[in-house]
DNA sequence: GAACGTCCTACACGTACTTT
DNA sequence: AAAGTACGTGTAGGACGTTC
């Protein structure tokens, strides 16, 4: 495990790694880093006391901004493990980045050059909301096939006990999977173009409602996570690529009982 | 009941303009 | 000139009603 990671690295720093060895490096640094997270960062910094003396928000507008916010900090945490994990093993051959403008992707893992290897989009989604609506909604027209991956995480409440009988609770990582970023991407316009849509370079237009044969911009539906793979595709695991049926194991993992 | 369509909110800024 | 007000923008998300 550990010398296919090292050999994977080396291969990404020195340019001759494919979109499938980028997408299986980031898999295998996954599973280490959230076990740390989960047995250590979030217990010690994202905890907060039970339910019941602490409540979370159920107002709608404090929902939305309080799962955005915990999604960035487990970003934020997820991307300083791996860092660590890349920085013991490769120095400062490779590097897990913020990218600081606030536009996609969110990460770079950049070679010795500081030239971006991989381009990261990390997405995580709580199992608890109605329906798992992160999104995304990157174009295809500014994926670059051999470098953009997505990493997505599902995440829930946690309720634990500390050592002196005190109830508490934490957001846990479940589960995990990346995906390289044009097959997401396709997949979803293909699911646009089966609905009567069409995919532009700078668009995402849908057919509007009461008279479908007239087109709108797409209101931010289609990239919603559950809504990427058009049912009919769904039906047919077997036609679809390998990496987009981790894709359906991992959101099947968030279906309703 | 799953899938789809519509409309809503927070944040973290920004600009343009008015009031003190 | 500084402070305050109003509204804009892009990226994160959300609930919920309607349709299939």
């Amino acid at each position: 495990m550990t010398n296919r990671i090292e050999i994977l690295g080396k291969k990404i720093y020195n340019s001759q790694a494919d979109i499938d060895e980028i997408t299986l490096f980031i898999s295998l640094l996954m599973p280490s880093t959230i076990d740390k997270v989960n047995k250590f960062f979030s217990p010690r910094q994202l905890i907060k006391r039970d339910r019941v003396l602490e409540s979370l928000p159920t107002d709608k507008r404090q929902l939305s901004s309080y799962r955005t916010r915990l999604g960035t900090i487990l970003e934020y945490a997820v991307s300083s493990h791996i860092d660590s994990l890349i920085y013991k093993k490769f120095n400062s051959n490779l590097r897990l980045t913020f990218v600081v403008a606030n536009q996609y992707p969110d990460f770079f893992v950049r070679d010795q050059f500081l030239n971006p290897s991989i381009r990261i989009e990390m997405k995580a989604v709580d199992a608890d909301s109605e329906e798992q609506s992160a999104r995304f909604e990157v174009l295809s027209s500014l994926i670059q096939e051999e470098k953009d991956v997505v990493v997505l995480m599902g995440w829930q409440w946690f309720s634990d006990e500390l050592d002196n009988g005190v109830k508490c609770e934490y957001p846990k990582i479940f589960s995990f999977v990346v995906v390289p970023a044009a097959e997401l991407a396709n997949e979803r316009d293909e699911s646009v173009r089966l609905r009567g849509g069409r995919v532009d370079p700078d668009q995402i237009l849908v057919p509007k409602k009461g008279n479908p044969s007239e087109l709108k911009k797409d209101e931010g539906n289609a990239g919603k996570i559950l809504r990427l793979v058009h049912k009919t595709r769904r039906k047919e695991p077997f036609m679809l690529s390998q990496h987009i049926q981790r894709y359906l194991q991992f959101t099947d993992k968030f279906k309703k009982k």
